[in-house]
DNA sequence: CCATTACATGCGATTTTTCATATATATTAA
DNA sequence: TTAATATATATGAAAAATCGCATGTAATGG
């Protein structure tokens, strides 16, 4: 994975939003996204399949709806980027997270 | 320092490949970047004014020189993501951080 | 003052990225 | 099979980033 590539994925504010809200929570459907972003279904899913096509993230099919996680072959230094990016700016992430973890714990997307 | 902004000024190769021999050898001057990454002048210049713009680099002009280094109110995270991509992409930076030390130390540029 | 070296910037052209809209596919339930 | 829900993608337009080239500025040395 060449760092510059690695980059241009977290250098747009959907995907890197997506990225993060990934890592603090294991995994999220795209209608959780959807709703935690407040994005509609195209755009969100766009990015997804960017993230899925570069292996950042891996999806998973499960009836309707399909997850995404972190990608498991993610080089650890990424992995630890990842980490760390979320952990030192909640004040970035903190209402989509919220919104998330709600949206999770109802299960009505 | 939003993170995406962040991660947008890292998008690029020639931005990258600056910050992180930069990163890795305290300062260097315009010159030795330019011959360490092989690229023309105009374009090096253009990449390390966008880096002092966003408070990633500082410069100083000593001379006919102008020398950049790592911005010291860079956030602690955001220098801990750049050495960590230094110290885990040796073989990215290689060739340019050789032709870097060699410029530094003949100081020929 | 003039020439040279080192660096910065203006500008139009090109390339890359992103977006909105429409449409297609997959799964489930009736 | 039909309808509804969840997700993916195609496509052309719009926006943003990058580039090459020309030119401008700053410092030094003669």
């Amino acid at each position: 994975m060449n760092p510059c590539q690695f980059y241009k994925f977290l250098a747009d504010d959907t995907r890197l939003k997506c990225i993060l809200l990934i890592s603090q929570t294991t995994e999220a459907c795209v209608c959780d996204l959807m709703t935690a972003l407040n994005l509609d279904q195209p755009k969100t899913s766009r990015h997804l399949a960017q993230l899925r096509k570069g292996a950042i993230l891996q999806d998973e099919r499960r009836g309707k709806w399909v997850y995404y996680k972190l990608h498991p072959d993610l080089p650890r230094w990424a992995h630890d980027v990842i980490q760390s990016t979320a952990h030192n700016n909640t004040e970035y992430l903190q209402s989509a997270l919220t919104t998330l973890n709600c949206c999770q714990l109802t299960d009505n997307c």
